[in-house]
DNA sequence: TTTATATACGACTAATTTAGTCTTATTTAT
DNA sequence: ATAAATAAGACTAAATTAGTCGTATATAAA
């Protein structure tokens, strides 16, 4: 429990990977899925994820490939877990997808105030880390 | 991802529970499950792990129940979490069962020392968080 | 203009994890 | 004795996550 996903483990991988090859050439989902031994796929989606939310720029074709968008201390981990999971909330409840009203035990909840806090406090974590920071 | 398991969710609002009701009679899993509205053999088994871990006391029998050995604000969050969680780590890599050998991505996985800062910051946001804090 | 190399993306399957149930044994107050 | 509790392991169901497949589209270069 508490876990990141594969998929966020993969995009913190890749967007290093981006990071540190960011002269001149593109680099490719193949390239990424070799270098960091993650399944091409995988890559391939997270990167199409990066290129939707603006972290970065696809180029088709033959040579393409994707770059960063942005230095990487201007990239903070929030912006790519987002990038790649809809749910990154620590309660269903605080899902933005899902009203307070379908938490099953309704009123008699007394823990969800004390975990909005809680929840905060993990988001700022990711937030107040930059991409920088894990090269 | 990062989600909370039911069962610490459960664990939160047991302890909760406990910390309100602790003037003389003991609190029964039944007792919680109805109050909570939580299903009751999973309370039950959280509560048993809440006295192998020494949060609280069992008593057995007619008029049983269980009670909590400390105050509140001197149990802290991570306290409930270890108590009915294995694995509350945020990688597999990170997990005390595994040795780091087992990480299929070997050497060329350069996340993994910036992800066990992520974690230890977690870690605090639970470690830093009393029981007294969520009542 | 054909070919090779890329991204784009949805549908599907497999694997794993989490949640919940069932059953039986044991303890203890009345 | 009986009823009301905890103790605990085995099992099943549900949900989530991880990974694969197939096809379409774009583009550089031979």
């Amino acid at each position: 429990m508490l876990k990141l996903s594969k998929k966020t483990e993969y995009a913190f991988m890749a967007a290093r990977h981006l990071a540190m090859n960011n002269s001149g050439h593109y680099s490719t989902a193949k390239e990424i899925a070799d270098n960091c031994q993650i399944p091409y796929q995988l890559v391939a989606k997270v990167l199409q994820n990066f290129a939707r939310n603006k972290i970065a720029t696809s180029f088709q074709g033959a040579k393409g490939g994707y770059k960063l968008n942005k230095s990487p201390d201007n990239i903070s981990l929030i912006d790519i877990i987002k990038a790649v999971e809809h749910n990154y909330q620590v309660t269903e409840c605080m899902q933005e997808d899902n009203s307070k009203s379908t938490c099953s035990h309704l009123d008699c909840c007394k823990i969800r105030d004390p975990l909005i806090e809680i929840q905060r406090k993990i988001d700022n974590v990711f937030v107040q880390t930059s991409l920088k920071q894990i090269l």
